[in-house]
DNA sequence: CTAGTTGCAAAGAGTTTGCATGGCG
DNA sequence: CGCCATGCAAACTCTTTGCAACTAG
């Protein structure tokens, strides 16, 4: 898919990396970058091949509505499951053996039904903003 | 919010209630909804308001690119968590007694996170279309 | 009656695409 | 050099909104 390391691929990638497994959108990325000089069809056709690839997961918030890019960067982070705070929107994660036990219960409580962990986000409010709301 | 019952309304209403839990596009629902005649903006205009109404979810599945609603209907389903299989699209129900144990779990796990059932949706491949494939 | 709703069509927001130019290897 | 990638702007898709006509209560 992508054969030439250009610039504009350099510099997604490298926000890409520095923001690993958060959920971004388009408009977020491309203000980012805008002050490297990036189109938004180059963002939007980079992040597409990069899905194909299967580096980068799409999906939506539950509240926006826009589409929000999630890049599976670091190795550690294959086999663990995401949390995104509703509240605050940072991204936690639940490591992979937390992440095998509740696979295999859901599995086991849903007649064999296989968790997919790179498309699964799971929503709520994480411990922080809880203390701080009440 | 809503006022009156209008012919649109409960054509509307119905179709939900027929289809309570799933996660349904607004194409799909129009579509469903033609025979009887309702414009597209009465659709988005009552799903918005029920949606403020908490009785609808917005969200976008993995694959697709537009936005799904899923409507709440049965009181039975309160408390529990959904499944949807990206392979055959269809919506399961993980009891509210499984559903506790998870979401206890989660909270355990990463430090007091609260898991919203209502906004997650866990993404898989169902016991049925694994069987089927493999 | 009269305020909430609808339908239509036009406006918006976000994403995709065609085509000529530019730049990586 | 050749081919892939970029930039720009126009095209598209999905959703929202303004406004006059309609209708449930």
């Amino acid at each position: 898919m992508s054969k030439y390391m250009t610039r504009q691929r350099r510099a997604l990638l490298d926000y890409l990396e520095a923001h690993a497994d958060e959920s971004l959108s388009a408009a977020q990325i491309a203000q980012a970058l805008s002050a490297q000089e990036i189109s938004v069809s180059a963002v939007y056709r980079n992040l597409s091949a990069l899905e194909e690839e299967g580096r980068l997961h799409r999906s939506a918030s539950g509240a926006g509505k826009e589409l929000r890019y999630r890049y599976s960067g670091a190795e550690l982070c294959r086999g663990c499951l995401h949390l995104s705070c509703t509240r605050c929107g940072r991204t936690f994660h639940l490591r992979r053996t937390d992440a095998n036990r509740l696979v295999n219960a859901v599995a086991e409580e849903a007649g064999g039904f296989a968790l997919d962990r790179a498309e699964t986000v799971l929503y709520g409010v994480c411990g922080d903003c809880r203390g701080e709301r009440r």
